[in-house]
DNA sequence: GCAAATTTGTTCGTATGTATT
DNA sequence: CAATACATACGAACAAATTTG
């Protein structure tokens, strides 16, 4: 079997970017190390379909035959595509090329009949059910504690200051696909919105619910919108590799009334495998 | 050393999340692996500060001592952390604590004064000085190819239609920011919009040019955010970690004139450690 | 339902190469 | 050039999860 050397790679300034640099070694050029270059085999076979989604890649003693190289460097060369997020391992069945799931696109501009931000209560179920899918929440975990950092931030709180959380788990066809947590001042219980310390779902959507008990109407809202690695919950909840190979969205929204005073922040995770962000702009009406 | 076995971990349905889940081994739950553990004490002196962003962790050889392990059972808990991204290595030099760049803030939504989509032209500029920063574009490579799959998708043209591409590597500060491709159908070229096929920055913006050129306004347009692991070109240009543990931003904006027709679409591609994405949203004039 | 076979995961040991200081 | 530190590569043994007979 014949192990194509690269020729060809993009060297910017800065920090060499190890080991993917064409090492030289005394005037001549060095090969990428050999995991690499099975991985790199093993990706063609995937994109060439050779190999296909859902199916399984040769168990590593096989491999270890074909390319023969030791086991723990065929593991290396299968690391590198689980890394690249092309296949994934179990133990006691094997390693199959991944079959990406149909991405649910999430619209994060106001629907222009309802009003309603994306992702959120009515819109969101509504944009579910556009998907042909079944959306699912779990009951809301509520508690109280002082504000940090961020979340008193946004919430132009002072640092310490009581804010109420409202947690949910959130499913789509069964399988989970959003946590989110939303964060109030704590007197809005005292001026009368007490359901939002029920564990109960409110079914007409907080944003709404608010604007009934008391009169604080949402005139604009801002996302934020990070990506990072999971964190152990995380990894459980969406079922992703442990090795935080897939990253996960992490949405700030912080909406304001009227007087553009901030009174509610949502912040909201997602697994970036099987989710996509959509905006639509008009510009018609901007000079 | 003590190190703390896991006492709570969400166990959803489905395939179990191996290896974060408590094993049980003979009615008695099983500790999670050594390097897991151990990676788990460095994540600790990290967070807490005791290792500082910046600091070298002690080498290998050390850490072999310290926890009592061997060689490759370190490396095992290093390279965990470095997936996590709050490490790097570099041979030689040894393994640093990450300290993460304040991060770029880019705004998707048009601004209320230029009427400029984010990330584009005169708004990317502006934004870029009101963050004092510098921005600084490479020249562009322009090329004619066949457009395929979601390029001639999004253009609404025949698979095959031939497009314009004009690609550009774009700094803030001298580091590099962003890889930027736009995509033209190939007869606005013969309908006068020449500077198209040109490799010259076209200063006042493709979209004003094409504006003055063709009489084509654009009136909205509609942003596709993603997240994937960086390809090779990326992974040299941004200079990211080569095992893809740093993922990348791909956003796909399609930009539409007055009567909704796709007329251009630019694909631009963030690394995800130094970007995030901002949204203003205005629903005072929703119904 | 159980036992065996298969397959990946963890951990050790060892040697050598490459990059940086 | 020498010392230090991480990277690659091989071999070996046992554990854990799944599938198969």
């Amino acid at each position: 079997m014949w192990l194509a050397p690269v020729t060809s790679c993009i060297l910017p300034s800065g920090r060499p970017a190890y080991p993917f640099r064409l090492r030289r070694v005394g005037g001549t050029v060095a090969e990428r190390p050999l995991y690499q270059r099975i991985a790199e085999e093993l990706r063609l076979k995937i994109e060439t379909g050779e190999l296909s989604p859902g199916s399984l890649v040769p168990p590593e003693s096989q491999l270890t035959v074909d390319y023969k190289a030791s086991r723990n460097t065929i593991r290396e060369a299968v690391r590198w595509l689980k890394d690249l997020g092309l296949v994934d391992t179990q133990p006691g069945r094997g390693t199959t090329v991944i079959s990406k799931p149909v991405p649910f696109e999430i619209t994060l501009t106001p629907d222009s009949e309802t009003g309603f931000g994306g992702g959120e209560g009515a819109a969101y179920i509504a944009e579910v059910q556009a998907q042909n899918r079944v959306a699912r929440a779990g009951s809301p975990k509520v508690e109280i504690h002082k504000a940090k950092g961020r979340i008193a931030e946004e919430l132009g709180l002072a640092v310490d200051a009581e804010v109420i959380s409202r947690h949910q788990q959130r499913y789509i066809d069964d399988t989970p696909w959003s946590l989110q947590t939303s964060y109030y001042p704590v007197d809005f219980v005292a001026r009368g919105a007490t359901r939002l310390l029920s564990a109960d779902d409110i079914e007409e959507g907080t944003v709404r619910y608010i604007e009934g008990a008391l009169g604080i109407k949402q005139a604009s809202y801002t996302d934020r919108i990070t990506v990072r690695a999971p964190d152990v919950n995380e990894v459980a909840f969406f079922d992703l590799p442990a090795n935080g190979s897939v990253p996960v969205f992490q949405t700030y929204r912080t909406a304001r009334d009227t007087e553009a005073r901030p009174f509610r922040l949502t912040v909201s995770v997602f697994a970036a495998d099987r989710n996509e962000f959509l905006l639509n702009v008009d510009l018609t009406d901007m000079p």
